[in-house]
DNA sequence: GAAGCTAATCTAAACGTTTCGAATCTGTCA
DNA sequence: TGACAGATTCGAAACGTTTAGATTAGCTTC
């Protein structure tokens, strides 16, 4: 910018002004200073700009594992709306762990981030002292914890599974196995309510027997559902709290030389676009993730254009649940 | 850093010092100061820190699609190991687009990324004369241009695809359909070149009309599929050059009422999670992940480390055929 | 005891912007 | 003609670091 300066004949103050349209300049030295920025080739120094206005122009995006394509699907629609609104995506991962996420909130910080998109992995106490510190606009996706006052977008988990699994119970099943999240997350403990609340109201008495862990991963869920089709009296479908769990489950059923949907149904959170053309076709509750991105987006752009401290505003979205053939009415097991 | 050094009782180069670790400070002072840091809760400042050093310990990630799971594969374990190595790292996605690549690497360079890896979409000189112009170190993944001398962690892809349509072939298939991506792309090219070699040495004459274009799309590869199945004599088997693209063959093969692998056998770059659960069990080609995001992560450190520009290097890594139950022998049709 | 070293500490100038208040210029009005 | 207002332009001080070079103090060494 000096160079610039120099060769057009001018102050910086100027050519700051022409560069920004901060301020008037006449039509005579905006030229010269145009025409010697494209002389020289010059580029405004974000660090340096970043450094003055306290704003990188920047959002962090934390996010458990960018291997979920239901996350990534949400960030490609967050980093699509914040682009275009000429903000950039710093996207990191936590990978389920409150350490890591502690680390990669830091990082964040440290680089100056403008605001936070969070999807929380547990250990809302470290996550509530960090914010705090922060002090930036900060949007809480997918999950939220209780202690934090943010804005945050989530979905009615509750809701969505009590549907999947009144279907189910609908087919006559009624003993249905179902694979949780992580209990640390208010994912993991919607989704379950629902799952509880779905058998209540049937009039089914609960077996903790049913539920089992997988903390949303693969092969977790994959040990979980084994220890389901081992019992003697196996369940006749089962539920999986996402879609990673799910694969797990469909290769112990596999391992276990079991068949979906003839043997066992199943049934899962998280739409997949192959959902319809690979066998069995999952029945899934598809989230919304379009919507969740937009509305995420949304919430942090409103808190950075406007810094007043409205109260934090939740939205809570709808899942779909998408009937597909991989759940079967219940027939009696041939012994029976 | 100023109040630290007040109370304290020091200048701010010993802060400075201590901070950093680069001069020996009595451990008197050191004391003082790291008191004084615990006290206040001082954070040193990254972005003035940048400005002055000229580093911003970031890596700028480029990729064409977020939502692939093969790029968000190589990406995880990018970000692992750039972490690691006390670096963040900056995702952007092209979309495919030429136009977003540029605007992308420039909004990257802008924030003064210290580095670039770039899976590129087409136009290979507007890349070149960016990359030229950034004058930081830069590698190359998946797709390589040929005017730009830059690190790259590529697949032998022609290699690959050949030893799939030679499993093809030696199932007794003689018209393959192919799937292609954009030609704009090396990896376009190289897979292509692998199917046309493998007729090729097959002594199976060419036919254009089984080539057709689907830009690693889903909805493109859908149309592209569609035109392959209504043709008179239709292919037995039908290659897929990636897994986006793989889900519109499939899609297509059921709306045409078809079946795989009893009336067409199929085939794909890119292996799935999930594919030896779901039906048909896919015969894919699996890309070593793990590899080339170590690979490129590794190029790009040494060339942080050791700036003498040394000539670009070139790691080329194999794919793996994956063979399941998606591909049939080759039986003549009913009629014939 | 002066000179010379070494080690620790400090001073002050960068880095490339933004921005506030001062300075300059042009024209208008009394 | 002189004062004043409005429109431009400029000078210089920040922002929070790093770092080269100056300074100081404490030891040796002769």
């Amino acid at each position: 910018m000096l160079d610039v300066a120099a060769t057009a004949g001018v102050s910086v103050a100027t050519v700051s002004a022409v560069v920004n349209g901060t301020a008037p300049v006449s039509s005579e030295l905006r030229g010269r200073i145009e025409n010697a920025i494209a002389a020289i080739g010059y580029k405004r120094n974000a660090i340096a700009r970043s450094l003055k206005t306290g704003a990188t122009k920047t959002i962090g995006l934390v996010i458990a594992d960018i291997t979920n394509p239901f996350f990534t699907d949400v960030v490609a629609v967050i980093q699509d709306v914040l682009h275009r609104a000429g903000y950039a995506v710093m996207l990191c991962c936590t990978d389920e762990d409150p350490e890591q996420q502690e680390e990669q909130i830091s990082l964040l910080l440290d680089r100056m981030v403008d605001g936070l998109i969070i999807a929380p992995a547990g250990d809302d106490h470290a996550l509530e002292r960090v914010l705090q510190r922060a002090g930036i606009p900060t949007v809480l996706i997918d999950r939220i914890s209780d202690g934090i006052a943010a804005d945050a977008v989530v979905l009615d988990n509750q809701r969505a599974v009590q549907d999947a699994i009144d279907y189910l119970v609908g087919l006559g099943h009624r003993r249905i196995g179902y694979i949780s999240g992580s209990l640390d997350t208010s994912t993991g403990l919607g989704r379950l309510a629902g799952y509880r609340g779905a058998l209540e109201n049937a009039g089914i008495p609960h077996d903790d027997a049913l539920v089992r862990i997988g903390n949303f991963r693969e092969k977790d869920a994959y040990n979980a559902a084994m220890q389901l089709l081992v019992m003697p009296e196996r369940p006749s479908a089962i539920f999986s709290a996402n879609n990673l769990m799910v694969i797990g489950v469909m290769k112990a059923i596999r391992d276990m030389g079991l068949r979906c949907p003839d043997d066992i149904s199943v049934s899962s959170f998280d739409d997949f676009p192959w959902a319809d053309v690979f066998q069995p076709n999952l029945t899934t509750i598809a989230q919304p993730v379009q919507a969740i991105g937009e509305h995420a987006s949304q919430l942090i752009l409103d808190r950075l254009a406007d810094r007043s401290d409205r109260p934090p505003r939740q939205i809570v979205l709808s899942g779909r649940l998408m009937i597909r053939s991989s759940c079967r009415p219940f027939a009696a097991p041939d012994g029976g």
